[in-house]
This record gives structure tokens, C-alpha cells and sequence, in this order.
RNA sequence: UCCCGAGUAGCUCAGGUGGUAGAGCAGGUGACUGUUAAUCACCCUGUCGGGGGUUCGAGUCCCUCCUCGGGAGCCA
């Protein structure tokens, strides 16, 4: 009779019989003549009990060869025992080993430095904290598809390298055959607005790239943006679209991930309030409430981090802060028919000092007023031409946003730096592992 | 690029006013039939980030460079 092998999350099912686990020593202890393994195969831990006297000699030898990491495949009895963590355990009968670990594997069950486990992020994925987070990020990147899927948006995959288009912070490029220098799309935006005309509703979620040389707990080089592009959508109906998305997402987070958030010790009462509306503050507003709360900040500046901190100061969900100065925005932004000094966009600022998690804007779909900003921002006109045509030809109102992955995971998992909610983060001074 | 902070054992850190470095964990040996980051005993562990200077003597004081962290700017 053959054996089966089990998933350790599904061996209750199991219980009271003799099943097969292949996995990870995490944890090893021993008493003399009573052994525990704890193992990890990826849907949870197990704790296997070896007894010396109901073994075989040769599986007991085995057990001392066994370090931290080392990976096996455990035969035994899947049974409840209430002294084993969460109740549940195996009676291990054979032992295999797969691949042994030397002593020297660097992550120990203890505190560790950030940097340490930076440089050893193939081992640190490993960590039940890690884990958590990657499963919620997981979680997250699923509901943002749903959400769209659900509600009849064409996913639009948007080229990442591209020749100059896009915003002004730093680019990263690279020679491209003859077409002179290709850089790495910074946002997939003026795609989408070409793809909103063919569809109505479209998204693009895709790796983006910055160059900036920015230190921060809130910055990576390489980060995912999901940004939705939609036709005949204002600048209003553009920041009901961010709420509900944005409550959507944290909502199947706490519906599906209470496990890892627990794991995490996030405190969910912090998420459960997250639902629409959200409340919105204009710039002009926003300028008077920080000045009266100490702010130098001056009508004209974009805010920095400290003044969204103390503007979401208070609050028990996202905000949104909209009509920024034109002069602090991008040139595609709208200018607001009611005060040109200022354009339609909006940015949605998480509590908790996560800071902007969406930026988002009604676009120009004025042809002269487009072009007239690319000369003021000095722009190369001829590589904005095919964007120029959507105006051209068939403009139309629309509106969209770009809502960062890792600052929105960071935020619902309450990590400190949103490095940790990539698998690999690629930061300035940071190419691998 | 600028402003703060840090760099001491494999890891996390402690080392008043200068006198040649220490603790926990990890590792080794042994004990223990129910452990939960097991416990107990004994043992091992160092280019004190690099370079230069002051001094009889520098982990400690001075200069300089490097690396890392946080923040600013920029943004998601």
C-alpha cells in the first residue's frame, strides 16, 4: 500500500492515519529519548515527535544529522496531541533525508538586523513574517484584479521599455538597436489613455521604474503600480472609483488574510473602519489647515511627507487632498475650469503616516492646452505626437490614477518599510540577491 | 546631492574621564522520555569598517574615506 503525502494544512484530514510530509527543518529540540522536529512546508508548520525506543536505530542516528533547513520527507501518524503547537502532530516512524543545510545557514530563530536580512532575502522569504506579508500581497494583487475583472475593465499590459514619455523624475535606460536610447516605463498612463479610447475601461498593473536617488522607507527603484484609465470619467467619479477600489482591497484582505494579519500582530480595527466615503480636502483648504497646525508650507508647494502626516492626523481611513497647483503636478493633468492656477487630481494619502498611496488625475483633453504644456515643461514635442492624435482625433473627458502595490501593502500589513512587501526589492543600493 | 545616526565574535548588542575586549544567541561535548526561540554543565569564537594622525599606550580622541540606516528633494 502506498503511503500518502500531505500538504501539513490539510493533515487533520488525515488524522489517525499514516502520511508522508516533505519539508524544511525549522526547529529542532530533543530530550535524550523523545525528539521534536518542527517542519515547514509552506502551507504551515508541523511539529513531528520521534521516540527513541519506537524507532528504528538507524532513523534515531538520523535524527542528530539534521540541522536547521535541512529538507525531508517524515512518515508518521497525523494525530491531535494537545501539547504540540496547534494541537495537532505526527508520530514519526521513518525519516528521509533530502538535502542536508550546513551549520552555517544565517538566519537563526532570533532579532536580526534589516540589512543582514536584506543581503539573505532568498533565506528570509523563508520567515513566518515574510510569508505573511508576501501571502497578503498575494491577496491583494488578486482582489485588484477581481475588482476590475468584476466590474468589466479590459486589462491592458503596457510596454515597459518605451522611448522619452512619461514624467520627469529619473529614468532608467539602455541602448536600443538603432532607435537610440530606450528608457524603463515609469508609469504604463499614456498607454492606458490611448487603450481607454478602444475599451472605455481599461488597466494596467505592471513593474515600474524610477531612478530617483530616494532613501526613504516609502521608496524602491523597482515597485508594481495598477493604474485604471476611464473614458468619460471626471475628476469626481475618478475618486469614487479610488474609494471603492481601495476599500476593496482591504476588505478581501481582512476577509481572507486574518491568519497573516495576526501573524503580523496588525491591529485590524485600524483596517475594519476603511470604507467610502473618503474624506476630501481641497489643496487650497489643506494649505490653511497645515499652516494653522505650524506648517511653513506656502500656497504653490506640493506637500511633503511630513504635511500629509499631519493632514491625515485624526483620521480612521484614506484621505483624499485634491486640486493641487499646477506648477506641482504633471503636464497631462486637466486645468480646473474654476481656478487655472490649479489642475483636476487628486492624491490619496493612507493613514497611519503611510502617505500617498494613489495619485490620480482628470487628464487634458484640450489638443492646444496639452501642447502648450509640453512646450512649458519643455518636452520633446515630436515623442508626445501619437499622444497629441488621441485629442485629435475623438477627444474625450477621462480620468485615472496609479495606486502603488507596495506602499499598499505596506500599509495593510503596518510594515516599516515597504521593502519588505517584494520578494526581491530593488532599491539604490540594492541589486540582489 | 544635502542633513542626522550607526559600523565591536557567525547574529544581536554592551564596552564612564584613553591602559591591549565581553554578554546573550548560534556552534562543539555531555546529561535529560513531551519539548514549545527547551533546560543544565563545560568548551570554542575577534584585522573593534579602511587609512592616516595625536599619545608611552586608541574600540575609546582628531582627520579622511567607505558602507548601511533614517530624513529632505522627487514620487506610487
Amino acid at each position: 500500500m502506498t503511503i500518502p503525502h500531505s500538504r501539513i494544512a490539510e493533515l487533520p484530514a488525515h488524522a489517525g492515519t499514516t502520511v508522508r510530509v516533505r519539508g524544511w527543518v525549522t526547529h529542532l529540540r530533543s530530550s535524550g529519548k523523545v525528539a521534536f522536529i518542527v517542519l515547514r512546508d509552506g502551507s504551515g508548520l508541523l511539529q513531528a515527535v520521534l521516540v527513541k525506543n519506537a524507532v528504528a536505530p538507524e532513523t534515531w542516528e538520523r535524527f542528530s544529522q539534521l540541522t536547521q533547513e535541512t529538507s525531508v520527507e517524515i512518515t508518521g501518524e497525523a494525530r491531535p496531541d494537545a501539547r504540540a503547537p496547534g494541537g495537532f502532530e505526527l508520530g514519526v516512524s521513518e525519516l528521509t533525508i533530502y538535502g542536508p543545510s550546513p551549520l552555517d545557514y544565517p538566519i537563526q530563530p532570533k532579532e536580526h538586523g534589516v540589512d543582514f536580512l536584506l543581503d539573505n532575502r532568498h533565506f528570509w522569504l523563508r520567515s513566518p513574517r515574510q510569508r505573511a506579508i508576501a501571502r497578503i500581497r498575494h491577496e491583494a494583487e488578486q482582489a485588484i484584479r477581481d475588482f476590475f475583472y468584476e466590474r468589466d475593465f479590459t486589462l491592458v499590459d503596457t510596454p515597459i521599455l518605451t522611448a522619452a514619455i512619461g514624467e520627469r523624475s529619473g529614468l532608467f535606460s539602455t541602448e536600443y538597436f538603432d532607435e537610440g536610447t530606450a528608457y524603463l516605463a515609469q508609469t504604463g498612463q499614456l498607454y492606458g489613455e490611448a487603450a481607454a479610447a478602444a475599451f472605455g475601461k481599461i488597466y494596467c498593473f505592471g513593474p515600474t521604474f524610477r531612478a530617483e536617488k530616494s532613501k526613504t522607507r516609502r521608496h524602491l527603484t523597482e515597485f508594481w503600480m495598477v493604474e485604471p484609465e476611464v473614458a468619460f470619467n471626471d475628476s469626481d467619479a475618478n475618486m469614487r472609483l479610488q474609494e471603492e477600489f481601495v476599500s476593496y482591497i482591504v476588505a478581501r484582505c481582512l476577509e481572507r488574510r486574518r491568519p497573516e494579519l495576526a501573524e503580523l500582530e496588525r491591529d485590524v480595527s485600524k483596517l475594519e473602519s476603511v470604507k467610502p466615503p473618503f474624506p476630501r480636502v481641497d489643496y487650497t483648504d489643506a494649505v490653511k489647515i497645515l499652516q494653522g497646525k505650524g506648517s511653513t508650507v506656502q500656497w504653490g508647494d506640493d506637500l511633503g511627507a511630513e504635511d500629509e502626516a499631519l493632514l491625515v492626523e485624526g483620521y480612521d481611513r484614506p484621505i483624499f487632498v485634491f486640486n493641487y497647483p499646477k506648477e506641482a503636478k504633471a503636464f497631462y493633468m486637466k486645468e480646473n475650469p474654476a481656478d487655472p492656477r490649479t489642475v483636476l487630481c487628486d492624491d490619496c494619502l493612507a493613514p497611519e503616516g503611510y502617505g500617498e498611496i494613489i495619485g490620480g488625475s482628470q487628464r487634458e483633453d484640450d489638443h492646444d492646452k496639452l501642447l502648450q504644456r509640453i512646450h512649458e515643461e519643455k518636452l520633446p514635442v515630436d515623442a508626445y505626437g501619437w499622444y497629441l492624435d488621441l485629442r485629435k482625433y475623438g477627444t474625450f473627458v477621462h480620468a485615472g490614477f496609479g495606486l502603488g502595490l507596495e506602499r499598499t501593502v505596506g500599509w495593510i500589513c503596518g510594515t516599516p518599510h515597504i521593502r519588505e512587501t517584494i520578494a526581491f526589492p530593488r532599491m539604490m543600493n540594492r541589486l540582489r540577491p
